[in-house]
DNA sequence: GATAGTTTGTATAGCCAATGAACTTATTCG
DNA sequence: CGAATAAGTTCATTGGCTATACAAACTATC
């Protein structure tokens, strides 16, 4: 209730070295001390004092200086590479793993153990994951791990770090990080898996390949899970679980759904509808399913889940106001297939389209995207608050 | 694209005013200098200064002290009565009005003018409303006008301060502030009815029967809209064009809208339906179309309604996780008729429900709520940001 | 009814961080 | 080689918050 705290000296600090920081690390290429005084409107001798304390504590360096035209030469900066890493966990019907990514962007290391996890121990898989992890944190000797996110397929309270259920794992109330065995110094949260992949779009990549900073980012499995992310910032909700788009009713007279409603979006566009209409089994890889439902007798089969994926689309479109949607999971592969019928919902049902169509493109990250996202909000966490880091350097 | 600016020095004195003016202003009842300084944090040495600049210029005013327990009395503060207003404007389909509104959310003065205004001339009306407008102001005269907020029933875009369509209007493509002739110094921005009207239930009314500040508004009249409030910020999305909940699709198969698509929750829960549902008239009075709706042979229009609105409501609540929905226009004096199927809709539709059920109540501002939330608008301005009126206070 | 006790509000010295202007450094161009 | 140019650094100055001490205004008690 009681709004913002105080504002003391030490935060003028602490949010200028998180726009120098954000600036270099954000930027396209690399910046010099006078590039980013410009850009940030500081004054170049604040910003020499500020990055010579980022680059102190590992989160900055400086690039060989290369000269072009008259002046003394740029120093480039640039984000520091296998200093201070991220933790991007994972487990989900078919994999569980983790991955370690830097601030350059980098997968600096990675586990991944594809394997059928419907149906098993969540203590079991969760001690698994754990020390899947402590290996990982001992291959990055040498290296800070900012923190860990672990990504998870069901409904997860971020506020508790409580997985509430995950229908697909057969997982219900578990408290995943009490499991995972991490050392207690290192800052972990739990998250939803399309939650983070949607992430690994804002950050997880080189800068030009970038999804822009406000998009709705629907991953297909199992289960249909989605995140809204509105100018850089993911919108997670009241406890984090918005995006259930799943669950969206396409027609209340549909068949029931495992949730216990009636025509939710899952029963018309779920992977699991999608490969018994086409006569696969659910273990089936995503390209064998794509070039399945290329074919022409799937057409029909691809354009039902198409306009309910299509007509769900446009009620979040139509409450969100969002011009672009990115389809990951099993939909990447799947966009040329399904976009005739997703566009044409959007075009009729979307009251703001007659002035900004809808954007339907494939994810920019697909693999293991979650896994990147996790590791990359660590890192983005670093950016946005260096202080604690500066710190730590210094003592 | 380039982060937040600067921190300089004067971005301290500006933060920390503002938090001073918000904890004042928010608070239920009125603070002491030292009160102020336990809550915020900092130390009563810079409250003081603070809050005598905030006095200076016309923010906030002391009361008489007040003594209890030992001790120096302390001397309470409340927000400035009748010196700085915020001015409230709306053209509606039964209704062209203003309000003004000060700082301690007193009505100073208002013009409300009945009439029905479907397919009227836009320019016309808009420089009525104008005149109307400066009227108020001109009765005003002494206090300082903080800003201006025009309420429009349809998708107004934000940035461009631009209708672009008000079907129940008739308007399309109007650019109303040039219309309104108002003072060029005065900030003015156009928004929608149900957007601001949600505005009114965060800081229009007492602070003890705010809404919590996070919640649904749906204003229900011709049109259904709402307004997507969290945690005290309204989310607008890209254009403001966020919370079109009126043309959610219900049933893929249902009646064609006004909108083009098939089966909206308009067609199911309009005013216009629920007035034709029972024999009336559509400029019926709100309190007559509640009445006749509680009679026993209305009960299946009522349940019908009810249910779409529970279905649609579900969908937002699923892709935003929402625990509360205040209900607004119409469906104020309705919400004992239809929350019996709303509720059954949200428990059985709404993923999260077990750990968390919807709660669904009355707005409890009603009385023309988007010229209270324009006002409020304006001076939540001035409360967030201070300085600008030191300044002017000052020069 | 004077005095101790308690809390509010104000004054003053000190500190921290950003600024601006001058200065140094490193390059290109003529 | 020197003038021009731009990057980065140094340093006195300024603004704003903190801490500490102090003045003010009240209650409670002997």
């Amino acid at each position: 209730m009681t709004s913002t705290g105080p504002a003391r000296q030490a935060s003028l600090r602490e949010r200028n070295l998180a726009t120098v920081a954000r600036a270099v690390v954000d930027a396209p290429e690399p910046l010099s001390r006078a590039d980013v005084a410009a850009r940030t409107g500081m004054t170049r001798a604040t910003v020499s004092t500020l990055v010579d304390q980022l680059i102190e504590a590992g989160l900055l360096t400086e690039l060989p200086a290369v000269s072009s035209g008259p002046g003394r030469p740029a120093v480039p900066l640039a984000p520091a590479a296998r200093t201070v890493v991220g933790l991007g966990l994972e487990v989900n019907v078919d994999y569980l793993g983790g991955r370690v990514v830097d601030l350059t962007g980098e997968v600096v290391d990675e586990i991944v153990i594809a394997e059928n996890l419907r149906g098993s121990p969540a203590p079991a898989t969760l001690e698994r994951l754990g020390h899947l992890a402590r290996d990982l944190m001992a291959r990055a000797r040498g290296m800070r791990v900012a923190g860990a996110h672990l990504a998870l397929p069901g409904l997860v309270d971020t506020r508790a770090n409580l997985l509430r259920i995950a229908p697909n794992l057969g997982w219900s109330d578990v408290e995943p990080l009490a499991l995972l065995g991490l050392p207690a110094s290192l800052p972990a949260t739990v998250g939803n898996e399309a939650k983070l992949a949607a992430l690994a779009q804002l950050w997880g990549c080189p800068v030009a390949e970038r999804a822009s900073r406000t998009f709705l980012y629907v991953s297909g499995d199992v289960g249909i899970g989605a995140a809204i992310v509105i100018d850089g910032a993911l919108f997670g909700g009241k406890r984090g679980w918005s995006g259930e788009l799943g669950h969206v009713t396409v027609d209340p007279a549909g068949p029931t759904c495992r949730c216990g409603a009636s025509g939710c979006l899952e029963r018309y566009a779920g992977k699991e509808v999608l490969v018994t209409d086409v006569g696969l089994d659910i273990d089936v890889a995503d390209d064998v399913l794509v070039d399945r439902l290329s074919a022409p007798d799937a057409r029909t089969a691809v354009s039902t889940a198409g306009a309910a994926l299509g007509q769900a689309m446009a009620d979040a479109v139509n409450l969100l106001d969002i011009d672009r949607v990115l389809l990951g999971g099993v939909y990447t592969g799947l966009v040329p297939l399904l976009r005739p019928a997703i566009t044409e919902q959007l075009r009729t049902r979307v009251l703001g389209a007659p002035w900004a169509p809808v954007d339907v493109v494939p994810a920019p990250v697909a693999d293991h995207a979650a896994l990147t996202g996790g590791a990359a909000a660590s890192l983005r966490a670093v950016v946005e608050d260096p202080m604690p880091w500066i710190a730590a350097a210094a003592g």
